[in-house]
RNA sequence: GGCGGGUUGCCCGAGCGGCCAAUGGGAGCGGACUGUAAAUCCGUCGCGAAAGCUUCGAAGGUUCGAAUCCUUCACCCGCCA
C-alpha cells in the first residue's frame, strides 16, 4: 500500500538514476531510500541474512558496525523455533533479537523448494552443470509437498507436520513483525518443465493475491503495531513471457515492493532482472532474493535491482573462505599459516584492523568459535561495502569505471568466464 | 619366576591364510558453498607419471601365497608368586 496518509511509515524515493551505458543503451539502475518504522535503507544495499533472528556468529552491534543497514530473517525457521507468537510477545523481531534497524522476513516460500524438490542442490547458477541427480537427493525423503492451497512441511527439527498457506505465512510474518515481509511464493528450479513453471506461476500469483488480502486484514487488526510493508515475489524462471507476466500480475496488486526470486541461470541474470523491472512500477523497491556474487550485483543493479540478501558471505565465512579485492580464498589453506598481516590490509573492518591471517588460520584449525565471528564480520563488511560503493559510484557517475576496476581485480584472468 | 593379552600406515583402530597398499574415525592437504535442514559437504591421504616398488614390532620359518600360521627375540599391559 502506498497511500496510507497519516499512518504511512513506509516509503521509497528514487534519488539518482544510473546514466546510459557507454554504448548509449538505457539502463534501469537507481539510487534511493527505503523508509521503514525502524529506519532508512539507502539503496542499492546488501541485507545480511539472519535466518533464525541472528546473523550467525555475530553480535547485532557488530552487524551494525560492519555497515549493515538491515537484516533478513526467515518466517519458516522462526515459526518452528521459537514460534512466531513468542516473538510477537517479545515486541517483534527487532526488539527480540536486539537489532534496532530495519528487518525483513522471507515468507518460507523458499523452503518449499529447499525442503522439497531442491533438497541438497537447490539450483545451479550455471545451467551446464544442472543434472537431475544433483537436484533430488538420492533416497532422501522430501520434507515439503506443494499443492494449490499451500505447502505441507515436515519440520526438519523434529519431524512434526505443518502447513503453510499464504494466510498462515502472513499471520506468522505479522507476529514476527519485520518491517518488510514477503508474499508466500513457490520457488521453482530450472529443471521444472515449462508447463510446471506456468502452473506454478498461476499459483504464486493467486497466493500473492491472498497474501495481500490477509495482510490488509491483519494490518487493520494490528494498527497499534508498526506498519509492515508487503513485497510480492516475481517468479517465472528463465522465460521472458512468464517473467513479464508475473511482474505485471503483481504490479496490479496493492504491494509495497517486489522480490525477484526463483530459478536463474547466471548467464541470464541481468536479462531476467531487466524483463521484470521493465514491468514493475518505478516508485517501488525491488529486492533480488539470494544473490551476492560480486559480478551479479553490477549486472542486477544496472537492471534496476535495489536490495539483495544472501547467505553466502556468512556461510562461506564459517567454512573458512574470505573475500578480498583480488578474489575469494580459503584462510584455512596452509599458505596463510605464517602470514602475519590482515586478510586485506586495505580493509577497514574490525577483523582486518585487529587480526592477521595467521591468527584466523589458527582459529579455524583449532575450531575456535570466533573464527566464524571474525570471518563473518569481514565477509559481510566486504559485501555490504561493495554494494555501498556501487551506490556511491552511481551518484558520482562512475559506475562503469568502478565496475571495470573492481571486477578486473576481483576475477583477474577469470573475468572472461563472468557475465558482465 | 608363572600364566594370559598385546605391538597395523602421522594418531586411534579394524582385519586373523589369497578378494589387503590394508575397513572406519581423527589429523593433514585441497576444494565447494547464491531468499541457511550448513560451525556443512566433497575430494585426497605409503612411494611412483606409470609399469611397479616397499609396508602391518624384529629376525627366521611353514606355504603356490602371510598383517593373518610356527619359532626366537624386543618392548608394553594384566593377573598370580
Amino acid at each position: 500500500m502506498v497511500d496510507r496518509g497519516e499512518t504511512a511509515d513506509f516509503g521509497f524515493t528514487v534519488e539518482n538514476r544510473l546514466a546510459d551505458a557507454p554504448d548509449g543503451s538505457s539502463r534501469l539502475g537507481r539510487v534511493g531510500t527505503i523508509t521503514t518504522p525502524h529506519g532508512e535503507i539507502h539503496t542499492p544495499a546488501f541485507i545480511p541474512v539472519g535466518t533464525k533472528a541472528t546473523v550467525k556468529a555475530v553480535l547485532p552491534e557488530s552487524v551494525k558496525d560492519l555497515g549493515a543497514q538491515a537484516v533478513l530473517a526467515n518466517a519458516y525457521h522462526l515459526y518452528l523455533q521459537p514460534g512466531a507468537e513468542l516473538i510477537d510477545l517479545a515486541g517483534g523481531l527487532s526488539k527480540f533479537m536486539g537489532w534496532p534497524g530495519p528487518t525483513f522476513t522471507d515468507s518460507g516460500g523458499y523452503q518449499v523448494l529447499s525442503l522439497g524438490a531442491g533438497f541438497k542442490k537447490i539450483l545451479s547458477m550455471d545451467a551446464t552443470t544442472v543434472r537431475s541427480d544433483q537436484v533430488i537427493a538420492e533416497g532422501k525423503e522430501r520434507l515439503a509437498q506443494v499443492d494449490d492451497e499451500g505447502v505441507t512441511f515436515k519440520s526438519h527439527l523434529d519431524g512434526s507436520m505443518h502447513r503453510f498457506t499464504p494466510e498462515v505465512s502472513m499471520r506468522v510474518q505479522h507476529h514476527i513483525g519485520a518491517d518488510i515481509i514477503f508474499a508466500f511464493d513457490e520457488c521453482t528450479t530450472l529443471l521444472n518443465t515449462r508447463r510446471y513453471q506456468e502452473r506454478s506461476l498461476v499459483r504464486t500469483q493467486l497466493w500473492a493475491e491472498r497474501c495481500v488480502a490477509e495482510h490488509q486484514l491483519l494490518t487493520a487488526q494490528r494498527s497499534h503495531r508498526p506498519y509492515q510493508a508487503l513485497f510480492g515475489v516475481v517468479q517465472g524462471a528463465q522465460y521472458e513471457d512468464l517473467r513479464r507476466e508475473a511482474a505485471r500480475g503483481l504490479a496490479g496488486l496493492e504491494l509495497d515492493g517486489f522480490g525477484i526470486g526463483g530459478a536463474l541461470e547466471k548467464a541470464n541474470l541481468g536479462t531476467i532482472v531487466r524483463w521484470v523491472n521493465e514491468e514493475l512500477p518505478e516508485d517501488k523497491p525491488r529486492h533480488l532474493l539470494g544473490i551476492s556474487e560480486p559480478d551479479d550485483f553490477f549486472v542486477a543493479i544496472a537492471n534496476g535491482a535495489d536490495t539483495f540478501d544472501c547467505v553466502t558471505p556468512s556461510r562461506v565465512a564459517r567454512n573458512g573462505a574470505v573475500y578480498r579485492s583480488d578474489g575469494r580464498f580459503n584462510v584455512t589453506a596452509s599458505v596463510n599459516r605464517r602470514t602475519f598481516e590482515p586478510i586485506d590490509p586495505e580493509c577497514t573492518c574490525y577483523t582486518c584492523e585487529n587480526y592477521t591471517r595467521a591468527y584466523l588460520h589458527h582459529l579455524f584449525k583449532a575450531k575456535e568459535m570466533i573464527s566464524s565471528t571474525l570471518a563473518t564480520i569481514h565477509n559481510e563488511h566486504f559485501i555490504v561495502g561493495l554494494v555501498d560503493r556501487i551506490r556511491e559510484s552511481i551518484i558520482e557517475g562512475q559506475f562503469d569505471d568502478f565496475k571495470d576496476d573492481f571486477l578486473g581485480k576481483y576475477y583477474g584472468p577469470r573475468l572472461g568466464e563472468r557475465v558482465v
